[in-house]
RNA sequence: GGGCGAUUAGCUCAGUUGGUUUAGAGCACCUGCCUUACAAGCAGGGGGUCGUUGGUUCGAAUCCAUCAUCGCCCA
């Protein structure tokens, strides 16, 4: 058969992931292995695949795929979040379209076409992730509105309420007046941009030649304030303190207040105080017993609490307002300035801070519970130093309650209901409950009145916050609130992997609800056994960034097409592109590079392309080894030296993969299997064994060779698991059930240090031997004679079964022996090690050139002996120093001398 | 303004808890090769004293401080 000397991966990839998905080898039962359990941080079920997915879940898929091949019971559970923002956001504008506007169909009818939608768009990016080759356990895939989920959000809201951990309350918000909603702060995005400041003279109640001058953003609020504050140490403005002065316009009274927030250096020192309207305010308002004043509507425009422009939307109202005050005298100063503008992440519109109705969770506990679990351990961040930042954020003056309430009709609705008799904002029965007969009973006992009717009672508008649900992930993918068998298995998970930027919002709150319910979900003995946290390990994967390091997002159309990377490099070669630059929690600059002419991004990477070429190296090591003929013969010695060689490499490299694993060093992982396979395997392995053209190869290297490159594919599947498998399957005939995706992770042997050393050293030869080829423009057909300085050294290298012959066969030499300098015409020497080396050539040599070469060298060698002898002289450094270093100090300086004396040597031989 | 992180070869990054021959990769670059596995390749080579300035130490890219630049988080 004859194979392309192409790889193609468009053609192998697809086959491959459909018979894995065949043989069911993603998914998972319990069983009496250990388990190895991800969930995946769940996209948003409105994603398409970007570059930061691609790296997060590649990453996911190398851990799962390791451990599987590790023999442990993998099971990687993939799923999608409602969002509820960003859902509801697409399913009302799709409804739009169809002429069909939010206010005009009732709730019911509004969540079956989000519903319908959800089938219909939704979840593309799960499709996607297995064209990355992501080995996702797919019958397990789970969304966080599905029943089941739901069921728990409900069920945990009732848990936290019956505690007294969550409550209702009046507080300043983030408002989005135009989705009508309340936003968390991570989806207000504060820009500087252009803003203009008002001074405007507010005159004393008393005496209306007096007053003071304020400095406002927002004039239009000016109707809401309830005070003006001046600091307690300000001179120009103590005398007024206690003071009254008049709202412009509308002449309300209001009082000057000291109060030491107020920034002497800012506009006027003077500070207008709108509790309803600014949270710093609120606070201000708060210590000094301030009224509230709420001037405007949900939708942004005035209300009659403003007494003048009353309906006018808050921007139109700034505008007259300057009139106004303009035609009253009363405005002083017009000045520009830039300040940070928060605007909606969904909606770009400008947020309002607003006092609302909303739930909350207290944080105080469950923070400091979150805190703990990482302090101790039970929970490992990768890489450490993000508990930094994990405990700035939870300290207990820095934690803030948790709002839980959203505006919207897209998620879980919130399980508490009202009576009907009281108005919106007035009520003073709650009646929190998991069912609306369960709440009708609570009414019916609460107010005494047993005849109190279902429609007397009115559910809460709102939905829980999509966090909501996603804290409890860990748990509701495996119904642990509803039957916990599976829970007690799989739970705890081993690891998530996560961006850092949702420490808080994600990572922080999976924790604080693994230690609220796991235990008991658990049972004692299970929770006292494996732990109640909700993984024991969390990876943090960097930010993705394009070369200008700005992060890579939609809406700078700065990502290339994940998709088309895969296209064109394949996604062993995307994934070993993503994954070649990114040690954990690093920022990896993906190097796609701008197109000059258009300033977008083109689909190209250099690395991705490595991957690529890794892959094609791969195949042609496979192409080689196939076109041999086999003979019954003895294996050469070249052949047993490079097989016993080789296969002590692999040991150590299992070694070495093992403590890298470890503590995730992922990338560098790789680098070790890259260069194992590329230059151990292909460059010296098999060009050690190569039989000559059209020979045949013994049988027992033949099949120590499959075995190997058997053995270097399963250690490269978790990374590269198309190639790897498709290699598999060309190595050998395979009997069903027999693939890379499920073959054994190969132990690692003895290896004997002084045997390696000395394969290290002959190689060091043949690369030195090349290089006198190179230089004086030899032939790789041309032979030479090498000798080697005798010795000790010398004789143990030449007694080495096969090596004399290997270093004869990489460098072409007729001839390898010992022989004194003295005996030889016209050498060139070289150092192998300690280890002299002669090449004679038939041309005479530059000995000018040869000699800067040599005295370069013997420079460099004096300077690293002084610095050795240096510290050996020190005697602190004798004494202090561990003994073990020392030793290695002195041997340092025994090799350097010895070497210095070799090229002395060689110098003198020149002439 | 407070905090976190980064700063190592032209580029992108390692450097495992201060002591593997005065720093390693990959890419890019230079030289020579279409040597019947691979030009998506082969063989070889040059290149950095580890942002700044101080300090701790027998010894610092590695610890501390300062400053600078960049990125992010919070206010």
């Amino acid at each position: 058969m004859t194979l392309s000397t192409r790889y193609t991966p468009q053609e192998v990839e697809a086959k491959w992931y459909q018979h894995w998905l065949d043989q069911d080898y993603f998914h998972s039962e319990p069983d009496e292995r250990d388990p190895y359990t991800i969930v995946i941080p769940p996209p948003n079920v409105t994603g398409v695949l970007h570059m930061g997915h691609m790296l997060n879940n590649t990453v996911q898929d190398i851990l799962i795929r390791k451990a599987r091949l590790q023999g442990k019971n993998a099971c990687w559970v993939p799923g999608t979040d409602h969002a509820s923002i960003a859902t509801e956001a697409k399913v009302v504008r799709m409804l739009r379209e169809q002429g069909i506007r939010k206010a005009d169909i009732s709730r019911e009818q509004f969540l079956e076409h989000a519903f319908a939608w959800k089938e219909e768009y939704g979840g593309i990016i799960l499709q996607q992730l297995r064209k990355l080759g992501a080995s996702c356990d797919w019958k397990r895939t789970r969304f966080t509105m599905e029943p089941e989920l739901s069921r728990a959000v409900i069920r945990v809201f009732v848990d936290l309420y019956r505690k007294g951990k969550i409550y209702r309350g009046l507080r300043m918000t983030n408002w989005d007046p135009e989705a009508q909603t309340v936003l968390s702060n991570e989806e207000v995005l504060y820009r500087e941009e252009n803003a203009q400041l008002f001074h405007i003279r507010y005159p004393l109640q008393d005496d209306p030649e007096q007053g003071l001058i304020i400095a406002t953003q927002r004039p239009e609020t000016i109707m809401a304030d309830t005070a003006i504050a001046v600091h307690p140490e300000d001179e120009r403005y103590r005398h007024l303190i206690g003071k009254k002065a008049l709202i412009p316009l509308i002449d309300r009274p209001i009082p000057i207040i000291a109060d030491s927030y107020v920034d002497l250096e800012f506009g006027t020192g003077a500070l207008k105080v709108t509790p309803a309207h600014d949270q710093n305010d609120y606070d201000i308002g708060q210590r000094h017993e301030l009224e509230v004043i709420d001037i405007l509507t949900p939708d942004g425009r005035l209300n009659e609490q403003a007494q003048i422009l009353v309906g006018e939307d808050r921007f139109e109202a700034r505008r007259k307002i300057r009139k106004l005050l303009e035609a009253s005298g009363q405005l002083v100063k017009l000045e520009d300035y830039r300040t940070k503008i928060g605007r909606s992440e969904r909606t770009d519109a400008v947020v309002e801070p607003r006092l609302t109705l909303q739930w909350f969770m207290d944080m105080k506990e469950a923070a400091a519970t979150a805190l703990h679990a990482v302090k101790s351990g039970e929970v490992r961040f990768f890489p450490e130093h993000f508990i930094n930042m994990f405990e700035s954020w939870l300290h207990e003056d820095n934690i803030r309650d948790w709002c839980i309430s959203r505006q919207l009709w897209w998620g879980q609705r919130i399980p508490a209901w009202y009576l009907q008799a009281e108005p919106f904002g007035e009520e003073t029965h709650i009646f929190v409950a998991e069912t609306a007969e369960e709440a009708l009973a609570q009414a019916r006992e609460a107010t005494g009145n047993p005849d109190l009717r279902p429609d007397e009672l009115r559910q809460d508008e709102d939905v829980a916050d999509t966090w909501f649900s996603s804290w409890l992930w860990p748990i509701t993918v495996f119904d642990g609130f509803e039957d916990p068998t599976e829970l007690r298995y799989y739970y705890p998970t081993q690891v998530l992997v996560t961006a850092w930027d949702i420490i808080f919002l994600w990572v922080a709150r999976m924790i604080m609800a693994g230690y609220e319910w796991a235990g008991e979900l658990l049972g004692e003995e299970v929770a006292a056994q494996k732990g109640v946290q909700p993984f024991y390990d969390v990876y943090f994967t960097g930010m993705v960034r394009d070369n200008k390091r700005r992060k890579m997002s939609k809406s700078l159309g700065n990502s290339p097409d994940a998709l088309e990377l895969i296209d064109i490099y394949g996604a062993d070669g995307v994934r070993f592109g993503m994954l070649s630059s990114s040690a954990a929690g690093n920022d990896i600059i993906f190097d796609a590079p701008f197109d000059p002419e258009t300033d977008g991004i083109l689909n190209q990477s250099k690395l991705c392309e490595q991957g690529r070429n890794f892959c094609n190296k791969m195949w042609n090591a496979l192409r080689l080894i196939k076109g041999w003929t086999v003979t019954e013969a003895e294996p050469d010695p070249i052949h047993r030296l490079a097989v016993q060689w080789m296969e002590q490499r692999v040991s150590q490299e299992v070694a070495a993969l093992h403590e890298l694993f470890g503590q995730y060093r992922l990338s560098e992982a790789l680098m070790n299997l890259y260069k194992l396979i590329w230059d151990d395997f292909c460059s010296w392995y098999l060009e050690m064994i190569k039989p000559d053209y059209g020979q045949p190869i013994d049988r027992p290297t033949l099949d120590a060779t499959l075995r190997l490159f058997e053995q270097l594919m399963t250690l490269l599947h978790p990374y590269m698991p198309f190639v790897t498998e498709e290699i598999w399957h060309q190595l050998r005939e395979r009997q069903p059930g027999d693939d890379c995706v499920v073959s054994a992770w190969p132990q690692a042997g003895a290896t004997q240090d002084r045997f390696l050393q000395q394969v290290e050293l002959a190689k060091q030869a043949v690369s030195n031997i090349r290089d006198v080829r190179n230089k004086y423009g030899l032939k790789m057909k041309e032979p030479l004679a090498v000798y080697l300085q005798p010795g000790e050294q010398a004789d143990a290298l030449l007694q080495l079964a096969g090596l004399p012959a290997m270093i004869r066969k990489m460098a072409n030499l007729t001839s390898l022996e010992t022989s004194p300098a003295e005996d030889l015409d016209n050498p060139i020497s070289f150092l192998a090690g300690t280890q002299k080396f002669f090449v004679i050539l038939d041309q005479a040599i530059d000995v000018e050139e040869e000699r800067q070469k040599l005295n370069k060298e013997l420079e460099r060698y004096r300077g690293f002996v002084a610095s050795v002898e240096k510290k050996l002289n020190n005697e602190r450094f004798v004494q202090n120093a561990p003994a073990p270093v020392v030793e290695k100090e002195r041997k340092k300086l025994a090799d350097g001398q010895s070497k210095i004396k070799n090229l002395e040597e060689a110098l003198a031989q020149l002439g």
